[in-house]
RNA sequence: GGGGUUAUAGCUCAGUUGGUUAGAGCGCUUCGUUGACAUCGAAGAGGUCAGGGAUUCGAGUUCCUUUAACCCCA
C-alpha cells in the first residue's frame, strides 16, 4: 500500500494513463450479449470538420454519466460514437483552404473537389474524436461512423428510393429559400429569423385610364418588378369598387389586375398589397389560388435578373436604392415608415437569404408526422425536462414539407437520374442506361441535406437496413442527450425516419439540456471570440473537475454560464477526495480485510447509514435524470460527512495502537465506505476515482466494471444518525462560543455538560473522547440538570442538552448577556411561529399526524431551551449587580 | 401575433409528489502552519424567495395576474 502520495492531485498523467488502460481492457466495447439487457446511447455526431467545443463537453459529459452509469448497474451499455459529414460546413471550410491557392471547386472539378475533401477528412476528421476522449468518454470506439461511410449511406440510399416508391419524396418547382453566398437550397429551419430596423415603402400604382391611384405598402420595393397583381382583402369597402380593375406598374408599365384574397390583412400598411409570386412565400401561394404568372426579376447570385428591365445586373440592395429614388423622382412614391421586420439569413454563412421559386427534392411530411406526433403523446417517446414536449409537437403538427435537395457536392448524391426523353430513374443501384428509351441518363447534380442521413443515425449506426444482430439487441435505443437547438433539425426527424423504417421508437427518453453561455451570459462565438476551449480546461484542472463544473448548478433544460471560479472550485473537491483518500490509504498499510471482527462505533454506524441513504439517493437521481442533484449529494456526503466529521472521528482509533479490533474496524469503515463512495462518483469523476480506488483493496481489474452499490435498509439506522445529530450539534455549539470568546483554538477549556435522561447521559460519556478532541473541551464533566450549575459560565442548549462553559476571567458578563438575549429573541419568534401553527384548529384536523407530531416535538425542544436561556439570563443578572 | 423560459444571499445558481429556523459555490468578516488537505480548517455576516391576488390547515414550490429579461415560432 502506497504511503508516499503528493499532497496535490495531478490529473494530467493520471488521466492519460486510466483512458489508455479502459481502451486497451476493452472496457468500453459492448458485444451483442442476450442475457444482458441492453441501455444505448448514440453520440449526437460532431461534425467532423470541427473542434471540440463546450457545448459537446457538456452534452457528452451528460451522456458518458449516464452510460458508465448504466454499464455499473450491470447493462449491456453501448455508447455509439461518430462524426457528421456536416455539408455545407464542410464544404466552405475546403472551398476557403482552396481559396488560400487561388482555387475554387470548379476549378478542380467535382471529382477532385471531393477526393480534396475526403483527404481534409483523413486528415482532420479524428481530431474532434480524440478531444472527446480526453474528456474522458467511454464509446465503443471500435463501433465508430461516420454519415458518408459505405453503411450509412447504402441505409440513406435505401430511404430515399423507398420513400420515392411510396410517394413520399417528390421533385417539384416551389418557393425555397435560397442562400445566393453558398448557392444552394435551403430548409426552413435552416433559416434564422432576426429581427431588423427597416422601412415600408408606401408607392402609388396609377389606375389604368384614370387619374386615381392605389397606394400599397411594401418592405421589399425592388420586387415590385416582378409584381402580377395586386391584392386587398374582400371585405374591405375601401377597395371593393377597385375589384377587377387594372392597375399599370409604375417604371415598368405592365397591366396588372386588382384581386380579392383573404389572406390580406385589412389593417396592416394601406390594406392592398403587390403580388409578387415568384419572390415571397405568401405571393407565390396566393399565385397559385389566382393561377397568376411568376415572373422572376432576382436570380440565383442575389442580382437582378433579365426581367429587371433597366435595374438587371445590380444587387438587389443597390436596385432597392437606385427603384425607390427613381419612384420618388417620378412621384409614385407616397411615403417612407420605419418597420421593424424579421429578415431571414442563412444559418451558415448568415446571407440574407432569398425565396425563389426552384425545381428540388422534398420529402411529404404529413404522413410521416402523424406517427410521430402520436408516439410523443401517448408516452412511447418521453422528453426530459417535460416542457419540451410542447415545442417538439407544435412543430410537429404545423410542419411543411421538407426541401431536401442542396446544390453543394459535399453529401450523398441523390439517387436519380434524367434522360432526354423525360424518364426520371430513381433507383437503389446506378444507372447508366435509360429502361425506357435506351438513351443516356445523367444524374442529378444535387446532394441531400445533411440531415437526412442524421435521421437515420440511431439505426444506420446499428447496420441497418440489414436485420444485423447489433440492430436487434441494441435497438431501440435508450436515451438521446441533445440540445434544444436541434430538436427539430434532428430530434423530430429521427422519430418520424425510425418509425416510417424500423416500425419502432429511435429511443424512449430524450433529455435535453441547454446551451454553454460564457460568464455573460452570452453565447459563446467564434465571432466574438468569447468561446472557452474545453482541451484549455482539461489540461489547467483535468476533465474531472470540468465534468463536475458542468453537470452541477444546472437543471435539465436550461442554459448554464461558465465560470473558471466554478472550475476551481471543483478542481479544490478532486483534491479534496485526493487528500481524504491519502490519508485513508497512509493509515491502510497494516490493513488486512476481514483480520478482526469489527467492533462499530457510533460514528462507524452512522458514516454507513450515511453512506446507503447517499446511495439510495443518488441512484434515484440518476434515475429521475436529476444529475446535477445527484453530484451535489455526494459532494455534500464527502465533504461535510466523510471529510469534516467521520474522518475526525476515526483519528483517535487509528493513532492508538492498543485496541486492534477498534483500529481495525475504523479501517475497514474508511476503507468500504471511500471505496462505496467512489464507485457512486466514478460516472461523474472518472478518472480521480479510477486512480485511488485501484490502491484500495478490491475487486476486479477497473471502477469501471465495479457493481453499482445496492442501497442496504438494514444499514440505514435513523436512532444513530439522531444520536450523531446531538453530538455533532453539541460540538458545533461549543466551537461557536469559544470562538465568540475569542478562546484560542488550541487552548482547551472547561466544560460542564447537564442532561435530562439517561439516554443522553450515556450518550455523551460514551463519546466524551469527540468533545475534548473536536470541541476542544477539558476537563468535561457531564451530569444530570438536577446537579448545580456553574456560576461564572457562558451557557447555551443543543441538542437537549445545557452547555456551560466556565472561563473564569474571560467571560465579559454584558456580552454574554447580550449573546443570550439575541438568542432568546430568535427562540421566541420561533415557539410564537409553532404556536400559532399548533393553535390553528386546522392544521390540527387536517395536516398528516406525522407533520403534526413533528411540529410538537419542535415546539417541545424550543421551550425547553428557551426554559434554560430564560433562567440562565435571570441568573447572569443576579451576577451583574 | 402565438408559445416557452427565467426572476431565490453581493455574484452565479440549486431547491421535482406543498410541511426543516430557505441551501451551495464564489465573494466578504474574524481566527487558525498540532501527524489527509492553506486547492485547507473553525466561526460568522448576508434573503419581505420580482409585485399583486387565489387555492390550502400550511405556498419559494400549485393556479391566475402584472412587470422585467431572454429564447423559439409566425
Amino acid at each position: 500500500m502506497e504511503t508516499n502520495i503528493p499532497t496535490v492531485y495531478e490529473p494530467q498523467q493520471v488521466e492519460k494513463k486510466w483512458y489508455a488502460f479502459w481502451e486497451g481492457e476493452k472496457l468500453f466495447h459492448a458485444e451483442v450479449e442476450q442475457a444482458k439487457k441492453p441501455y444505448t446511447i448514440v453520440i449526437p455526431p460532431p461534425n467532423v470538420t470541427g473542434a471540440l467545443h463546450m457545448g459537446h463537453a457538456f452534452d457528452e459529459t451528460l451522456q458518458d454519466i449516464l452510460i458508465r452509469w448504466r454499464r455499473m448497474q450491470g447493462y449491456n451499455a453501448l455508447w455509439m460514437p461518430g462524426t457528421d459529414h456536416a455539408g455545407i460546413a464542410t464544404q466552405i471550410k475546403v472551398e476557403e483552404e482552396l481559396a488560400k491557392e487561388g482555387l475554387n471547386r470548379y476549378d478542380l472539378g467535382r471529382d477532385k473537389f471531393i477526393d480534396r475533401v475526403w483527404d481534409w477528412k483523413r486528415q482532420y476528421g479524428s481530431r474532434i474524436l480524440n478531444q472527446l476522449k480526453t474528456l474522458g468518454s467511454s464509446c465503443d470506439w471500435e463501433r465508430e461512423r461516420f454519415t458518408m461511410d459505405e453503411g450509412c449511406s447504402r441505409a440513406v440510399r435505401e430511404v430515399f428510393v423507398s420513400l420515392y416508391e411510396q410517394g413520399l419524396i417528390y421533385r417539384g418547382n416551389y418557393m425555397i429559400s435560397w442562400c445566393p453566398r453558398c448557392q444552394t437550397a435551403l430548409s426552413d429551419i435552416e433559416v434564422e429569423h432576426e429581427d431588423s430596423a427597416g422601412h415600408l415603402f408606401h408607392i402609388k400604382y396609377p389606375l389604368e385610364n384614370s387619374d386615381e391611384f392605389l397606394t400599397i405598402a411594401t418592405t421589399r420595393p425592388e420586387t415590385m418588378l416582378g409584381d402580377v397583381a395586386v391584392a386587398v382583402h374582400p371585405a374591405d369597402e375601401r377597395y371593393r369598387k377597385l375589384l377587377g380593375k387594372q392597375l399599370i406598374l409604375p417604371l415598368v408599365g405592365r397591366r396588372i389586375p386588382v384581386i380579392a384574397d383573404e389572406y390580406v390583412d385589412p389593417a396592416f400598411g394601406t390594406g392592398a398589397v403587390k403580388i409578387t409570386p415568384a419572390h415571397d412565400p405568401n405571393d407565390f401561394e396566393m399565385g397559385r389560388r389566382h393561377g397568376l404568372d411568376q415572373v422572376t426579376v432576382i436570380s440565383a447570385d442575389g442580382t437582378m435578373g433579365p426581367a429587371a428591365g433597366p435595374y438587371a445586373g445590380m444587387d438587389r440592395y443597390q436596385c432597392r436604392e437606385k427603384l425607390v429614388a427613381d419612384l420618388k423622382e417620378q412621384g409614385y412614391l407616397v411615403k417612407v415608415d420605419e418597420h421593424a421586420h424579421a429578415v431571414g439569413h442563412c444559418q451558415r454563412c448568415h446571407t440574407v437569404v432569398e425565396p425563389l421559386v426552384s425545381r428540388q427534392w422534398f420529402v411529404k411530411m404529413a404522413p410521416l408526422a402523424q406517427p410521430a406526433i402520436e408516439k410523443v403523446k401517448n408516452g412511447e417517446i418521453r422528453f426530459i425536462p417535460e416542457r419540451f414536449t410542447k415545442i417538439y409537437l407544435n412543430w410537429v403538427e404545423n410542419v411543411r414539407d421538407w426541401c431536401i435537395s442542396r446544390q453543394i457536392w459535399w453529401g450523398h448524391r441523390i439517387p436519380a437520374w434524367y434522360c432526354a426523353c423525360g424518364e426520371v430513374i430513381v433507383s437503389r443501384d446506378d444507372v447508366s442506361v435509360c429502361p425506357k428509351c435506351g438513351g443516356q441518363v445523367e444524374r442529378d447534380p444535387d446532394v441531400l441535406d445533411t440531415w437526412f442521413s442524421s435521421a437515420l443515425w440511431p439505426f444506420s449506426t446499428l447496420g441497418w437496413p440489414e436485420r444485423t444482430p447489433e440492430l436487434n439487441h441494441f435497438f431501440p435505443t435508450a436515451t438521446l442527450v441533445t440540445g434544444y437547438d436541434i430538436i427539430y433539425f434532428w430530434v423530430a426527424r429521427m422519430i418520424f425516419m425510425s418509425l416510417q423504417f424500423t416500425g419502432e421508437v429511435p429511443f424512449r427518453d430524450v433529455y435535453i439540456h441547454g446551451l454553454v453561455r460564457d460568464a455573460q451570459g452570452r453565447k459563446m462565438s467564434k465571432s466574438l471570440g468569447n468561446g472557452i476551449d474545453p482541451v484549455q480546461v482539461i489540461e489547467k484542472y483535468g476533465a474531472d473537475a470540468l465534468r463536475f463544473t458542468i453537470v452541477t448548478g444546472n437543471t435539465p433544460g436550461n442554459d448554464m454560464r461558465f465560470y473558471w471560479e466554478r472550475v476551481e472550485s471543483s478542481r479544490n473537491f478532486a483534491n479534496k477526495i485526493w487528500n481524504a483518500s491519502r490519508f485513508v490509504l497512509m493509515n491502510l498499510h497494516d490493513f488486512t480485510p476481514g483480520a478482526h471482527q469489527p467492533v462499530y462505533t457510533l460514528a462507524d454506524r452512522w458514516i454507513i447509514s450515511r453512506f446507503n441513504r447517499t446511495t439510495a439517493e443518488v441512484t434515484r437521481y440518476l434515475e429521475n435524470y436529476e444529475l446535477g442533484e445527484a453530484a451535489r449529494a455526494l459532494y455534500e456526503f464527502i465533504w461535510n460527512e466523510f471529510c469534516d466529521w467521520y474522518i475526525e472521528m476515526a483519528k483517535s482509533r487509528l493513532y492508538s495502537k492498543e485496541d486492534a479490533a477498534a483500529r481495525h474496524t475504523a479501517q475497514e469503515t474508511l476503507s468500504t465506505v471511500l471505496k462505496g463512495t467512489l464507485e457512486l462518483l466514478h460516472p461523474f469523476m472518472p478518472f480521480l476515482t479510477e486512480e485511488i480506488w485501484q490502491h484500495l483493496p478490491h475487486e476486479g481489474n477497473s471502477i469501471m466494471a465495479a457493481h453499482w452499490p445496492q442501497a442496504d435498509s438494514e444499514r440505514l439506522d435513523t436512532q444513530t444518525e439522531q444520536e450523531m445529530e446531538v453530538l455533532t450539534e453539541v460540538i458545533k455549539t461549543i466551537r461557536n462560543m469559544r470562538a465568540e470568546m475569542e478562546v484560542p483554538i488550541g487552548k482547551k477549556t472547561e466544560a460542564v455538560l447537564q442532561v435530562a435522561n439517561n439516554e443522553l447521559l450515556a450518550l455523551l460519556n460514551g463519546n466524551a473522547g469527540y468533545l475534548h478532541q473536536l470541541a476542544g473541551v477539558l476537563p468535561l464533566t457531564i451530569q444530570m440538570v438536577a446537579e448545580p450549575k456553574p456560576e461564572q459560565a457562558a451557557t447555551a442548549v443543543a441538542g437537549g442538552v445545557e452547555i456551560y462553559l466556565p472561563l473564569k476571567g474571560l467571560i465579559d458578563i454584558d456580552k454574554e448577556v447580550a449573546r443570550l438575549e439575541k438568542e432568546l429573541a430568535n427562540l421566541d419568534k420561533e415557539v410564537a411561529r409553532l404556536a400559532g401553527k399548533l393553535n390553528n384548529p386546522g392544521f390540527l384536523a387536517k395536516a398528516p399526524a406525522e407533520v403534526v407530531a413533528t411540529e410538537r416535538e419542535k415546539q417541545r425542544n424550543y421551550e425547553e431551551k428557551r426554559q434554560v436561556v430564560r433562567q440562565r439570563l435571570a441568573f447572569i443578572r443576579t451576577l451583574e449587580k
